[in-house]
DNA sequence: CCTAGTTACTTGCTTTATGCAAGTAACTAT
DNA sequence: ATAGTTACTTGCATAAAGCAAGTAACTAGG
């Protein structure tokens, strides 16, 4: 199994913790909603720009990137002419699953005015 | 019950989904850090500044009081002459125990290098 | 009293990341 | 031939992060 992913980063970490590696790949703002969006069915660019929160379109191909780079999900043409792609989750990122129930369950209990509008898929 | 905090900040939120909502409370780089010393028994500024990340230290003022004023710890004065400060986690604080707990087992499962050194009292 | 040390920050400045708007490539449909 | 759609990229302004140094309020030692 060759390793092209940033998946072994060992000697650049900034610590041995898994909680300041996760931080270090899915740590800002975003990158969770777009994994949301693939937890609830999302598969292309453009349905990813329509979520609510309305990603700039650099930063969604910049996460797109990222966690494509760290095997999170990956990308496949799902028809030519023209070409066009697919965004799924790989099993490591079907993992992150209960991850994100537990962000989804605290927002509901501690911040008010928050609701759940897409039903997640985890 | 007054509110002080930004606990209730509907009207300017970028969606009502609580994992957006929780995004932007704990969505960076930094501040889970910050909460799981805080669930591995630190409590000073110093603790903080001492973990293996290196935390910035204007960005550890920056944090600590994020999250005081949205209610997820808060500050008391453990001694006076000169006034030393204890941060805690309150209530609403502490549960985010789950959450980290998940973060935590995700980096061990899918990051090669990953060890936990700190028990953490989730 | 004077100097050094500690804790808990703040300030200034450089670098990096975010956010917005516009532009491009490769098509399809009319 | 022109307009529309999808999936991006590029340029530029603003905001946040990161680093080093400085400050305030003390304590302890010579």
């Amino acid at each position: 199994m060759k390793n092209k992913t940033k998946a072994i980063r060992i000697g650049d970490m900034r610590s041995p913790c898994p909680i300041a590696n996760t931080l270090d790949i899915i740590g800002d703002k975003w990158t969770l909603l777009v994994i949301r969006d693939l937890f609830a069915g999302k598969s292309t660019y453009s349905e990813f720009q329509s979520s609510p929160e309305s990603i700039p379109t650099n930063i969604l191909a910049n996460r797109l990137k990222r966690l494509a780079e760290y095997d999170v999900i990956h990308k496949t043409p799902y028809q030519q002419r023209p070409v066009r792609y697919a965004y799924q989750l790989t099993a490591k990122g079907r993992s992150l699953g209960p991850l994100l129930l537990a962000m989804a369950e605290w927002g509901k209990k501690n911040i008010a005015g928050t609701e759940a509008r897409m039903k997640l898929d985890l």
